[in-house]
This record gives structure tokens, C-alpha cells and sequence, in this order.
DNA sequence: ATTCTGACATTTGTATACATTTATGTTGAG
DNA sequence: CTCAACATAAATGTATACAAATGTCAGAAT
């Protein structure tokens, strides 16, 4: 889109994410609208592509609020997520290029050199969105952008210990091979599994978080 | 949302659904407005929703279009909705109450005794959305209704001859049995192999328009 | 004839002013 | 003291004016 438009959907976005606005809060115009340096015009734009993400509800008061999942809606988004992402990686190994079998295995190398979260954290979300890509249908990207924007990624990652960063790599190794040799179910087997365990991740860390209740700062 | 908004975006969905404005055309915002007896603001609002519906697209131009689907977009876009909708019918089944059960069973006699066209089409989208909203995952239930308002159901109903709505009713009455005895596993067989035979009626129809060619009335 | 260029028209993007709706707070009756 | 009703404040909704970008077309240069 336009030029105030995006500044003010991706500045909102990364105060969502980066939490200086927590999940229930409220989100008024005029405040973001100062805070990203544009008028109310374009935020008005922002926050309802924000309504399509999941990330923005808009209450019957007309209000608009940051999303709070509770611990259901959670365990619903990543069902959701390992079914559409196990679809997109099927397809792409129904479809599957000596390109994108090479561009894979590049991005595993990297990993493997540089076992880092951040590097983790970088090359993780490229290797899925080449498979992503690689299923070629713009509406299953748009409704997975709008699922994995939905918080969770960003903090699961964080998350993960070396261990479990290995394992994950040894899963997209073996997805890797699925998708070489064109088999689009075990293609699907894999990162369904993938998904799943990074739920119980993330799922383990919450029940932490919880334990120590309050989480005051920051 | 707001009222100029939501005439807005009703009123454009609707010029959509008639075909007064065709795949592929070009949506300007004035000529928007004007129709709609309403300002460019709100109807800026209801195209970024209609993006969000994959109704309308946006090119690299910032002109928005009425999207056009091609043959592979609507077979990707059937099976999408047979996966999301066997998702929720078997939700449905696991958290079936016995009031659910009994307004599937009022919806599916009224279908019954008055088999014409219009009846069934009004009957066939409340049942579905009785399931939908059984399932409890508002995430789902709007993606669905995003993928469905992909104007499709809407012709292949209208392709429907009586054997087919016959047969259609006899899915959904095994589908309520599914749904009372609790077997996620069949409900979502039965609505997947549904939709499924909905695609094929669909693409049937599809490509006899195909043979006739041009289509210039309407 | 072709293509480049610049003026003009069309369309979208943004800011602002004002209208409408919703929340808040205060007062007074019971 | 409670609660309703009104007044006031705050936030959102809409229209309009103007800015920026995009598209169109005629005429000149080659």
C-alpha cells in the first residue's frame, strides 16, 4: 500500500509484538497516529488490516483492542497452522524443483554452522516460507502470514533451548528429503509433527510464566 | 463497524455476488462512493476489508480490482475449505450439545418438505453455519466465511438439479449422525467428501459455460 | 512511422474539520 | 446512600480539500 499507510501498519505491528502495548490494551487512533507520525487516516487503514491478521478486535463499543488468546485459542492456532502449513508443505513436494530442493539445503547449511537463536530465529522463518512459496496458492500464504503473525512464533522461538533447536533442525533436514523425493505425505507428517512439539514448547514456557504470575516488567 | 462502512462494504459485495461489476474489473473509489451514496472514506475502509476477503486485490498501481480466479484457484480454494470444514465439523462432533443436534435436525426438515432451490440455498448456508459457530474457533470462522464468500457457493448452488439437492441432503442428515454420536472422524469425512462433490458440480458447470464461450447477457 | 516528452486528466493517499457515538462524572431526588 | 438523569469529555465515524502518484495523449524530434 501507501507509504503512511505501511509505516503506520508495521510501526503498530512491532509495538504489538515488541509488547509496549499488551495484549487487551487499548489502541487509540490519536495516540498512534502521534506515535507513528502520520494523521488518523492511515492508522484507521492499519487497524483493519490488523482486524484481518487477528491481531486487532474491534469490540461493539467500537473500540479497538489488542487480541489477549487465552490458553484454547492457542492450542487452536497451532492445530490450525500444522494443518495449512502440512497442506503448503505437501504441495510443494508434489511440485517440488531442483532449485528449491537446493535453496532449502542452503538455508539448512546455515543453521547447521550458526546454532544461535537469532540466526535460529532468521533462517527458520525463511526455510518455511520457501515451502510456503513453493505451494503456489496466494490464499493459503495470506491466511498462514495471518495465523504465524499472531504473536506466538516470535516468543516460541525465544524459547528454545539448544537441544531443541537441533531437533528442529533435524526435522526440516528430514523435510527436506520428503519434499526431494516428492512424497507430499510424509512431507505433511513431518512439519505437522514440527508444529506440534513447537506448541508444547511454547506451551511449557506459558505454564512458567504463569508460575511466576505478575511478569511486572516488561 | 460503522454504519456508511459496512453500507459500503455490503453494497460493493454485493455488486460483486450480482456480477454488475466483473472478475477482473476495476474498482474506482469515487465511482464506489457515489453507488453506495456515501463518501471515498468509508468506502476506502470496506475495500481494505474486500482485500482481506480475497474479493479484491490490489496491484502494484494501488488500483484495486475485483479478483479473478482461475480454474487451479478454485480447485485450491475447495480443497481449503474442505480441510477447514472437516476441521470444524469435527470440532462440532466433540463438542456436540443436545440442543445443536436439534436445531441441525429442524434446519434439515425444513430442506426436506420444500426441495426448490431458493429453500435449499437458504437452509444450506444456516447449516453450515450452525456447524461453523458449533466449532468455537472464531479464527476459523472467519476464515472460512472468507474463502466461502469467494462468490463460488454461490453459482454452484444455483447449479444444483434436484437429484443433487436430494443427494446433498442425505450428506447433511449423516452428518447430524456423525455430529450426535460424537465421531469427529466421520463428521469430517462426510463434510470433506460434500464438498468435494460440490467442487465437481462447480467445475462441471464451469466448463459447460467454457463451450458456450463469451456469456454477454448478464 | 516511431518514440520521446511534457502537459493535462484521472485516481489514489493524507490531513483536517466536523458530526456522531460512547464513556465518564456530577448532581439531585428518593 | 443509591441510582437515575443530565452534562461534559473523549473517542470514533464521515466528509471534504488538497497533495502525490499514475495514466493518457498530442505534438515534436528523429
Amino acid at each position: 500500500m501507501s507509504k503512511a499507510s505501511d509505516i503506520a501498519y508495521e510501526t503498530i505491528k512491532s509495538l504489538i509484538f515488541e509488547s509496549e502495548i499488551r495484549p487487551g490494551e487499548q489502541l487509540k487512533e490519536e495516540d498512534l497516529a502521534e506515535k507513528c507520525g502520520v494523521s488518523r487516516t492511515p492508522v484507521r487503514d492499519a487497524l483493519v488490516r490488523l482486524e484481518a491478521d487477528f491481531l486487532v478486535e474491534k469490540r461493539e463499543n467500537q473500540r479497538s483492542f489488542v487480541v489477549d488468546p487465552g490458553r484454547e485459542d492457542i492450542d487452536e492456532l497451532f492445530t490450525l497452522r500444522a494443518m495449512l502449513e502440512g497442506h503448503a508443505a505437501a504441495r510443494a513436494a508434489e511440485r517440488a524443483t531442483p532449485d528449491l530442493v537446493r535453496r532449502l539445503r542452503e538455508c539448512l547449511k546455515l543453521v547447521e554452522n550458526d546454532q544461535s537463536v537469532p540466526v535460529f530465529l532468521e533462517h527458520n522463518s525463511t526455510f518455511h516460507r520457501l515451502i510456503l512459496d513453493a505451494a503456489g496458492s496466494s490464499r493459503l500464504v495470506s491466511m498462514l502470514e495471518r495465523l504465524i503473525s499472531q504473536a506466538v512464533l516470535h516468543h516460541t522461538a525465544n524459547a528454545y533451548s539448544p537441544e531443541q533447536i537441533r531437533q528442529s533442525i533435524r526435522e526440516h533436514r528430514e523435510l527436506v528429503e520428503a519434499i526431494d523425493h516428492g512424497d507430499s505425505e510424509w512431507a505433511r507428517s513431518v512439519i505437522s509433527g514440527h508444529i506440534r512439539r513447537a506448541f508444547h514448547v511454547y506451551s511449557e514456557t506459558l505454564s512458567e510464566l504463569d508460575a511466576v504470575s505478575g511478569d511486572p516488567a516488561n
